[in-house]
DNA sequence: GTCTATATTTGGATAGAC
DNA sequence: GTCTATCCAAATATAGAC
């Protein structure tokens, strides 16, 4: 064994590329295939078969099932959390109305390429107690950021900033959660603009 | 057969009643083998064992396990607007504030009595298409109840009625599921407190 | 009308050939 | 490292005795 170090190391590199492929495909095929069938109906025969792979292999790559549901939704999350840092960094002092709006769209945008991926993450959410942490975690990153927010910003006044961010955060996610849930119940657009003007005139009311 | 037209006249009624008896033992069965396992994991045959009966006399009953869950929500739903409709009764023109509180409160009561039935609820509708369509419809009635409230009231000063019926309804809503799936996250009486202040500013605004 | 025992299905996961 | 073939467990639903 090795008794070609030049073609081990050039190997080497080439195989670890194709395996990260490999399991960007499988998570790709796990996003399709839960959005379209459902989390419990959404086999993993299913997958490993749109992934164009077997089901031998694709236990190669995750321990089992749980595990695809678990990295898709790290993505996702690191996604929306990237997102919402980069939307933030340009206006330090924008209207309160403005930073909500923005607030609204990252959150909007970040679901926009798959909505009913999240309705698979509610819906196993409770079932699995790393998922649990994870969201928790996401949550409580989000508060603490709105709570900075509110508290930096002039504007605001309201007797208790840390319910305040609570209710803030969970405002937008309900929004998000009924557009994607029935997209054309109401019209997104004033959805949103009534959304906002919810959250400003609750923030800046004396 | 029905050589003794008097015992069969004496036998019918006793037997609808046991057997509505029976039905009621199953769905209190159910109910709690959902809250506690989920319903995936909340087993027909846990369920027919809570009821003490066995799994093959359950299923003289219902049909399959959705059966079961949909009369569960359907029963929850309908105690529900009852409540609601009571709740209202008694004020005609209390403020608005007041009226927003009736409405936290009524649907918070609603779901204190089991609040993790709530949660299988919200895990299966999307995978029922009946339970989509029941809680469709709930949905549709208190949205329009709300709009007419709104309508009716003079504080109200809003540019949308029908979207902000909507915000309304899905603000309590979003409320309670958080405090249902994380009960001791944030003090659940501030929480109310800042929702219905932010609800009533939003909806008196000029 | 209620039971026990079991058929049936399904899907996650693994063994072992290549 | 990928495949096929299969194992195994779990859970719904049914058959048939009593």
């Amino acid at each position: 064994m090795a008794s070609d170090p030049h073609s081990l190391r050039a190997r080497k590199q080439p195989r670890q590329a194709r395996a990260e492929l490999t399991r960007q495909r499988i998570l790709a095929a796990a996003a399709h295939v839960f959005a379209e069938y459902g989390y419990a109906a959404g086999t993993t025969n299913r997958i490993a078969e749109r992934a164009r792979i077997s089901i031998g292999s694709l236990y190669q790559y995750y321990p089992n099932k749980d595990a695809i549901l678990l990295e898709l939704v790290n993505r996702h999350l690191d996604a929306g959390a990237v997102a919402l840092r980069e939307r933030q960094d340009g206006d330090p002092s924008d209207s309160l109305e403005a930073i909500m709006r923005g607030f609204v769209r990252a959150v909007i945008d970040n679901h926009l390429d798959d909505p009913k991926l999240l309705q698979v993450m509610m819906e196993q959410t409770p079932h699995a107690p790393e998922l649990t942490e994870r969201m928790a975690r996401h949550e409580w990153e989000r508060v603490a950021y709105t709570r900075e927010l509110l508290a930096s910003h002039p504007e605001v006044r309201v007797t208790d900033i840390e319910v305040a961010a609570h209710l803030v955060v969970s405002a937008v996610d309900m929004v998000v959660h009924r557009l994607v849930a029935a997209p054309l119940s109401v019209d997104a657009r004033r959805l949103e603009d009534e959304l906002v003007a919810m959250l400003t005139r609750y923030l800046t009311a004396a």
